[in-house]
DNA sequence: AGGGGACTAGATAGATCGCTCTAGCGGTAA
DNA sequence: TTACCGCTAGAGCGATCTATCTAGTCCCCT
């Protein structure tokens, strides 16, 4: 008997994150999709849409992390793992006529010169990011500067592909950015010897 | 004598955009900002915001890349002119504390699924600025397929970037993206021998 | 049985949204 | 002068925004 209301807004929140940011997606309009009741959104989020929006932006960042991990876990090493991970990125925009892309984005250009508490969530977001992807680097023997500046460049590129891909509906830009990410994984790993 | 008034309204459209983002900047904040009168909105811009939004959007995009271009041309080379260009983003994001970032980027996540004339307007300052690094690369000797994906790839990291950037307050991504777009070039060029 | 807390339900306040409207200003041309 | 037109000026419309408020429902626990 999960407390179903609240993850489902949550759910619904982060999916039209995705599509309108965080300004262009209305109180109202999150209870409506979710087929919530008005009342319940106040009662679970009493800090209101920043709360709300804080936590949609972190629940998402681990849901993100764990997607990556889930893909990269069965790999047989990290560079099939990244070129996976990017090509289901890809599939997903295809999918959904490029609407659903990384809820994060969005929000973090948003609400960066506008709320120190969004900011900072989409902050630690993309630092849980880079640290994941900076420790598998150096267990497979990247070194620890190279794995980070890697990591780091990585993500730059998901998350601009991210932008280029829905601008020009088009999965080109991400399938660049994907190749991209696999030369940078192979430079850090093979620079270490 | 120029139609100052509608140059003024643009600028800092352009400039309430890259803070704030398209739904996050209101028509009467844009008045007041660029010390415009009200009614001159609607006559400069009888298509209202969304107008307003695709002219600033086409206008910013061209000024990037002119950037661009009074960069890269007194450089030795394009290696070194595209390491210019970013760390001269970072200084500008630093300077502004972390304000001034691509005015594009927020403005496309944004209204890539609510505006189908918004959405083009980006997808077209982003293919002109493909275009015009494409034909550098190729002009210095990458293979036209090389070069395009090279040119692709620096954009998406340079606008990922600006979203980390902006994230964490910190100049580092965008030095990282910075390096990982010089060796991009690098094997562009060098890979057609 | 009954008390209490978690949750639902929605009307409504107060501000702000994009936009329209009319009125008037100032310079140019007939 | 008079007529015209590009532009200024801002009041105000209907809609929508976030958030508050009261009332009511449901169910568990004693």
């Amino acid at each position: 008997m999960p407390a179903a209301t609240k993850d489902r807004i949550i759910d619904t929140t982060a999916e039209l994150f995705r599509r309108y940011g965080y300004t262009g997606t209305g109180m109202k309009q999150i209870v409506a999709e979710a087929q919530a009741p008005f009342g319940s959104l106040y009662h679970f989020f009493p800090g209101g849409k920043e709360q709300l929006g804080q936590e949609t932006i972190r629940r998402s960042g681990q849901m993100y992390r764990e997607l990556f991990e889930a893909i990269a876990d069965p790999a047989p090493d990290i560079v099939t793992g990244v070129r996976s991970f990017f090509e289901g990125a890809a599939a997903v925009l295809e999918e959904t006529d490029y609407a659903d892309a990384c809820p994060i984005a969005t929000v973090a250009l948003e609400v960066a010169s506008t709320s120190e508490p969004l900011r900072e969530a989409t902050a630690d977001v993309f630092n849980s990011w880079i640290d994941a992807a900076t420790a598998r680097l150096e267990a497979e023997g990247a070194s620890p500067s190279g794995a980070r500046e890697a990591a780091i460049s990585m993500i730059a590129s998901l998350e601009g592909a991210f932008i280029l891909s829905r601008a020009f509906k088009s999965t080109e830009p991400m399938h660049v950015a994907g190749e991209h990410a696999v030369a940078v994984v192979r430079r850090a790993l093979t620079r270490e010897e």
